[in-house]
RNA sequence: GGCGACGUAGCUCAGCGGUAGAGCAGGGGACUCAUAAGCCCUGGGUCGUGUGUUCAAAUCACACCGUCGCCA
């Protein structure tokens, strides 16, 4: 009975390109865990896209000199292109500037309101008179009253790491032309969370999650429910979703709390686009869907906490007689951060892995190997060069690629390039294959219980075991006088590869497709991603689709490699990486990106 | 200040109550089908420190030291 899985992705703002640390921390993990469950024939719905607002996207716009909506078009579409080299497959990938998004948005908004969970409230905030508007904690620095630096930040003093609010700046300036903004009274919504801390608890509770949250997320969340306080939901800025409300024209909602109803949006656009306007609803009104979202440690309160509250006030939305209730997230797999060569990730000084500056000089699956190897899963991790390098030399290369190679090479050199015709299999033949195949059941528990690492390094142990095979069993020595006894041990070698092909897909999609077809088979193991144009009434947007038909042939089970099926000419899958990358890799960290990457009026 | 994580072989890490493990690096060996790749052998490390619980502790509790996060 194939499940409902919704893969609900955290939306990456679009204010600069992918690094390795989104990769790591979530789109990676969701894509192997996508993979996997499409190859157990489960219906995976998996979603996300770029958020559009939110301040740092106006700050990169006032830096350049341009629109908001010029910056975030110019990102989302990199998003798009990155994500479709590393084969990253979103069933949609989309952004938050849609009339859907901004419609349903909306309607959430109304039916919290109607319901009773949102109130107003008015708050001092600091206001600019020479630019006539309300200035956002971030762009307003002044001393801070804490320990008295004269550069605090709105938000937060750099000096004493105090968290402020702006109001109590002394001497406050605007960041964009140093003028001295007043303090004005603004009218606010907030969301009332206490309303929901029985209903939350109850959640986090809830002894499933015990066993199978991961104990971080789970502490966190538990804690957090203790002390919760009505959040403010909207704000006094011109980019973002109006509050669809008369008198309300000059605000917009807050972008925390409207992104993450893009998991619930982009799910109803991704059912329009396949002309099945009701197809969302077999993950969110139905009981025994199941929705994990892949995020970053840094946001596990809005997925467990706030996400969750904000559906259990909209419970019933666009819903018809007899739908179920509506699913809160089954399980919110976060993971940790990703450091750079043992130093945390920075956007200013360029201590970064750009994805798609890495994917001009590698391929996609050393990639995918390389950072799923070292998932920062129950801690943080560390990007390494040397780690990189080694990796992909020593075990990617080493023990899987070389691997197929030998075997497949051989079959070519002595059997004519068909996989050859065992005699009876021998005990030692039927041991390695029972290894092999066990896979499917301990690596896909693995993959079932968001243990990523710990299943990869199960498929490589696996491929260890196959080179051990054949050491001990006969083959090239005995090729020229036993040919019956070579062939034997060709054709179990290429059934394990043929298994070991699926095992690996879900990490190393690209390659396992090459293997797939050296191995003679037509189709694909996966469907096709593509970028596409999605008209609207008003403005039309790009986004990342897959595409799956009859010719996806990819099963979670044992190959069952047909004797005498034709095989093709192998090339080798990786190539081997020079250790003098290494320092050259080093050196690029720090320096300077390439302009061309940023937006521009012409781009 | 509160909460939490981590500290295990040269390196990266797994183990989380029952006589210390993997991969890499290093050393040795037999082989040559393969991208000089693969295979076999080789690790004696006070499991951060101290105290405690237990028949038994990397494994539980408490304290401390050292790293590092998150929150206020």
């Amino acid at each position: 009975m194939p499940e409902h899985i919704h893969v609900s992705v955290a939306w990456p703002y679009a204010n600069g390109d992918l690094h390795a640390g989104h990769l790591a921390g979530a789109y990676l993990p969701a894509d192997i865990f996508a993979r996997f469950h499409r190859l157990k024939g489960n219906h995976v719905l998996m979603v996300s896209g770029s958020d559009a607002h939110g301040t740092p996207i106006t700050v990169e716009a006032d830096r350049l000199g341009l629109s908001p909506r010029a910056v975030f078009e110019h990102y989302h579409h990199r998003f798009l292109v990155t994500q479709q080299r590393i084969g990253i497959s979103y069933n949609l990938f989309t952004h938050t500037d849609t009339e859907n998004h901004h419609r349903i948005a909306q309607d959430i908004f109304l039916r919290l309101l109607e319901r009773g969970y949102l109130y107003t409230e008015t708050q001092r905030l600091l206001y600019s008179e020479t630019e006539r508007r309300f200035l956002p904690d971030r762009y307003v620095e002044g001393t801070c009253p804490v320990c008295g630096y004269a550069d605090a930040r709105g938000d937060q003093c750099d000096n004493c790491g105090s968290l402020l609010d702006a109001v109590d700046l002394i001497n406050p300036r605007s960041k964009t032309d140093g003028s001295t903004p007043v303090i004005r009274e603004t009218d606010h919504y907030f969301l009332n969370l206490p309303a929901f801390i029985d209903e939350l608890r109850a959640y986090l509770n809830d002894p499933v999650k015990a066993q199978t949250w991961r104990p971080n997320v789970l502490r966190v969340s538990q804690n957090k429910v203790e002390d919760l306080k009505g959040r403010p939901i909207t704000r006094d800025i011109a980019w973002g979703i109006p509050v669809p409300l008369e008198g309300w024209e000059d605000k917009r909602m807050y972008v925390w709390f409207e992104a993450v109803m893009g998991y619930f949006t982009a799910s109803i656009e991704w059912a329009r686009n396949i002309g099945q306007p009701d197809a969302w609803k077999r993950w969110w009104y139905n009981p025994d869907a199941k929705i994990y979202n892949f995020i970053g440690k840094d946001n596990i309160e809005f997925h467990t906490i706030i996400w969750p509250a904000e559906l259990m006030g909209i419970d019933g939305l666009y819903a018809a007689d007899g739908d179920g209730p509506i699913s809160l997230p089954y399980d919110v797999p976060a993971n940790e951060f990703m450091n750079i060569e043992g130093q945390q990730f920075s956007k200013s000084r360029n201590w970064a892995i750009w994805v798609p500056d890495i994917l001009d000089r590698y391929d996609p699956d050393p990639i995918r190997y390389y950072i799923a190897m070292t998932f920062p899963e129950s801690r943080d991790s560390d990007w390494s060069w040397d780690g990189f390098i080694t990796r992909n030399n020593t075990e990617l290369l080493a023990a899987w690629g070389n691997l197929v190679n030998r075997v497949l090479k051989f079959a070519h050199k002595h059997f004519g390039g068909v996989v050859p015709s065992p005699g009876a299999l021998r005990e030692i033949d039927e041991e390695i294959i029972g290894k092999v195949e066990g896979g499917f059941e301990t690596i896909g528990g693995l993959l079932a219980a968001v243990r990523l690492r710990d299943a990869l390094t199960e498929g490589i142990a696996l491929a260890r075991e196959v080179n051990g095979y054949l050491d001990r069993a006969p083959w090239f020595k005995v090729v020229a006088e036993d040919k019956a006894a070579a062939a034997t041990t060709i054709y179990t070698a290429l059934r394990c590869i043929d298994s070991l092909k699926t095992l690996l897909a879900p990490f190393l999609p690209f390659t396992s497709q090459r293997v797939h077809e050296y191995l003679g088979y037509e189709g694909t193991l996966f469907g096709e991603q593509r970028i596409e144009v999605f008209q609207e009434s008003e403005r039309p947007h790009e986004a990342l689709t897959y595409h799956s038909d009859e010719r996806v042939v990819g099963r979670w089970e044992p190959g069952r490699l047909p004797i005498g099926q034709a095989l093709r000419e192998p090339q080798p899958l990786f190539r081997k990486l020079e250790p003098s990358l290494i320092d050259e890799e080093r050196a690029r960290l720090g320096q300077p990106r390439e302009a061309e990457t940023q937006p521009s009026r012409d781009s």
